[in-house]
DNA sequence: TAGGTTGACTTGAAGGTTCAAGTGATGAGC
DNA sequence: GCTCATCACTTGAACCTTCAAGTCAACCTA
């Protein structure tokens, strides 16, 4: 891919050093709150999250291809989850009885409970580590920071003539 | 773990919609970087980051244990990914002459120069979905609040004492 | 209604990460 | 100087993720 300067923009120290923050939190706050998770309800953040968006579906109900465009994972991936779920009594899934070709993942009662009783404890630890370090204002902006930088994600995904 | 007070602070909607802006902005992020390092590099992103900081280093050299740390990876971890860099060609090892126990990493020509072949595109990626969206100020802020998390995740590491 | 195509998963193998146990070099105590 | 503890890794097994290939239902087309 030919790039129409030949010298690189490197970063200044200022620059340099916002973005080793910014990397560094990403990878910290990722990895406390997956401990957290796996401490008080023995669940990893992908098995919290497929759960979480099935609990916010009417029934507890979801297509296993609609459960892996929400929860940001492959049919493939979200398969194999659902059947380590499945044997923990967490999740079932049956065949659409309208068309044999659709699977519904479906949050079982043992599952939901799991969720009612790990949520708090995962919501302390989001506002303990994040919300309540901001005010509104800066929670606002630094929402406004993220949507900014996954537009820019989405604008430049493969097209390169994206500018 | 007994707490405080028995109801939830649950976050309101304000809260709850930037949550999920960072959240996703942190999953998306690391995805769209690792992507590109594949791609460009044809290494992960931990397998670039090590190779990078080893490169920081005079003689290009450093102890796994301390490679470890400072890439943020236990030592059996690096220990694999050491000796799949050195199959490839891009870092050896080397027991410490003066001291039998330790074991120096070493970037080898070869690595070196994969890493000055890619870190253009890798800055410029870094620029484009980053770096560039913000002003100068804004990037203040947003290294401080990465540093704000940071310190809260640190203080918190362990000891239910903290506040 | 047989044959081919598409869509929606599922499966198996390959590779990466983690955890616990193993190895080998030093240094301390007796 | 022999034994034991410690340090600094390395290794193996189990588990998770990814990729490519496989299965099976429904639809389309002649």
């Amino acid at each position: 891919m030919p790039r129409r300067t030949k010298t690189t923009r490197w970063l200044n120290a200022e620059e340099e050093a916002a973005w080793r923050a910014i990397a560094f939190v990403m990878h910290r706050l990722t990895w406390a709150l997956e401990c957290q998770l796996e401490r008080d309800a023995d669940l990893s953040y992908i098995e919290y999250h497929t759960l979480v968006r099935l609990s916010e579906e009417p029934n507890h109900t979801l297509r296993m291809s609609e459960l892996a465009i929400v929860t940001n994972q492959s049919l493939s991936r979200l398969s194999h989850l659902a059947k380590r779920l499945e044997t923990r009594g967490l999740l079932r899934r049956e065949t659409d009885a309208s068309d044999g070709r659709f699977t519904n993942a479906i949050l079982t009662d043992e599952g939901y409970a799991r969720l009612v009783a790990s949520a708090p404890a995962h919501v302390e630890a989001v506002r303990a580590l994040v919300i309540d370090a901001f005010s509104t204002a800066e929670l606002r902006q630094l929402r406004d920071a993220s949507e900014r930088i996954l537009a820019r994600i989405d604008g430049q995904t493969g097209t390169p003539a994206a500018t």
